[in-house]
DNA sequence: TATAGTGCCTGACCCAAGGGGAGAGTCAAT
DNA sequence: ATTGACTCTCCCCTTGGGTCAGGCACTATA
């Protein structure tokens, strides 16, 4: 039996986190002294300890070890640890991204001298768009489950038997913003124009083109929203992203395209 | 001239989060009416909350962002955005160590058919171990210095002219465990005795070989610990590892080796 | 002009995963 | 018996916000 400090060397972790630990009831002493509280330790307590350690390492809360470490079935435990590999990589390209992201931030900073250099690259027009002919699909919805939603849309197409027309995009109605649920209709345009769930009408836009990854798509838009306000116009309508070049053509992200529409009227 | 809700949306940030960064003086709004307290926000404030969002994707902290922007010179500016992305890159390493290691662990748990499986993989045994002629240094240090003490040792080497007989490891004094700082002394083994700064006594160990990173080497010791309480041992000093097959060898982590001896003694 | 429906304010409390320290009790060796 | 190391509980602190609750402010419509 060990006390605290021998168990804290022997599986090189604090103090503190081991009565944290205790407290959330995810590893108990093995026997705590009724009179002194003064904690015991065995060696089932030291495996299971770096056990724990390994699951921290794997990227688990606490809370989730705890559920896994009470799994009886062998085959559910097997198949969490699977699923955690799977977020450890999301994590990974995640921070490929960003790192991605950054050395182009670097060059645009070394040309420019502007840590903000790279908010020139934006050329703004004004353009009257044609109408678009689209099926369309508005909910309120995670930013993350874009992909399960144009799967929908686009098995609809495949049963209507309808034409798309390349045109692939989403409306922004939030009136509110929230990364878990916002109001978002996506579109994807078809040539059969009497069977569209509308035609969205050719409209004043001020209009540019995002290069790069969707998590910095929000400097399209605040380029956009000031160089609207400098230049006299006003807002008129919920603006829209069209998807030019995606992932599906095999393009790293920072290769990505994707042009952005902003309805707007003469002040 | 933006409301907090307008700016929340072009900004795709939350209200809370405006309020925070108001809070903590990182973004204030151009104005607040002095009466209701309502925040309006202006063109240069969408500028720096976009940078604010970049800076937060390539991991800074809040508190980083504030020194960041408020720092005049353009080269230091510079500089920590490189650093920044050595931050990233050790963490994309970090990352894929962790996947490496679930990765091993899965099929462990697929052979064994138990979670901790690979527990099982640890081959103890009880040598007597000859004399090490080393050269040493030992101070309190922070696991993740390990590298540039080395150097020094190294360097000692060259400058003394001694001749290294290629064992390399460290001995851990620690009565408390410490990330940050722990009792450590780092050996280097020498050819030349009467150089040496010291002579390891040869001793009873309980020695046993880990496969795979630096960062689940507490399995071995825990298994060791187990093992010597289950047979009838006890400690008998400061355990020591040496470093057998490592990065040098230009070897991916899983295929490190690490050797570690416990000296022990009969009950 | 009254009122409804938003929008916005502050303040208080909450989360994970512990860290730091105070003040008091315990253990083991001298 | 005393010292020094060890341990206990309790409370507050951290980061980056989220979640109400209660109370004003703004605007559009009737």
């Amino acid at each position: 039996m060990f006390t605290v400090g021998e168990f804290s060397r022997i599986c090189q972790v604090s103090i503190k986190t081991l009565h944290h630990y205790d407290r959330i009831g995810l590893l108990t002493p093995l026997k705590v002294d009724p009179f002194t509280g003064y904690r015991y330790y065995g060696q089932q307590q030291v495996e299971r300890m770096l056990l724990i350690s390994r699951l921290k390492r794997y990227g688990f809360s606490l809370d989730e070890m705890k559920s896994l470490l009470e799994c009886e079935d062998e085959r559910v435990l097997f198949s969490r640890l699977s699923r955690q590999k799977e977020v450890l990589k999301a994590q990974r390209r995640e921070t490929e991204l960003a790192i991605a992201e950054l050395s182009a931030h670097l060059q645009d900073f070394q040309k420019t001298g502007d840590i903000m250099g790279y908010q020139k690259n934006y050329e703004i027009t004004v353009t009257e768009t044609t109408d678009r002919v689209v099926i369309a699909s508005r909910q309120v919805m995670a930013v993350r489950d874009f992909g399960r939603y144009y799967g929908a849309l686009y098995e609809r197409i495949a049963r209507e038997r309808l034409t798309p027309d390349g045109v692939c995009g989403a409306v922004y109605y939030d009136e509110e913003f929230n990364h878990e649920s916002t109001d978002i209709e996506l579109i994807v345009g078809i040539r059969e124009k009497d069977r569209a769930d509308k035609i969205m009408k050719g409209q004043l836009c001020a209009w540019t083109v995002h290069r790069g990854p969707y998590s910095s798509l929000s400097d399209a838009y605040g380029a956009l929203v000031t160089w609207i306000e400098e230049n006299g116009y006003a807002w008129d309508g919920a603006p829209y992203e069209i998807y030019i070049k995606t992932q599906f053509d095999s393009l790293a992200p920072e290769d990505w395209e994707t042009e952005i529409f902003f309805p707007v009227k003469r002040k």
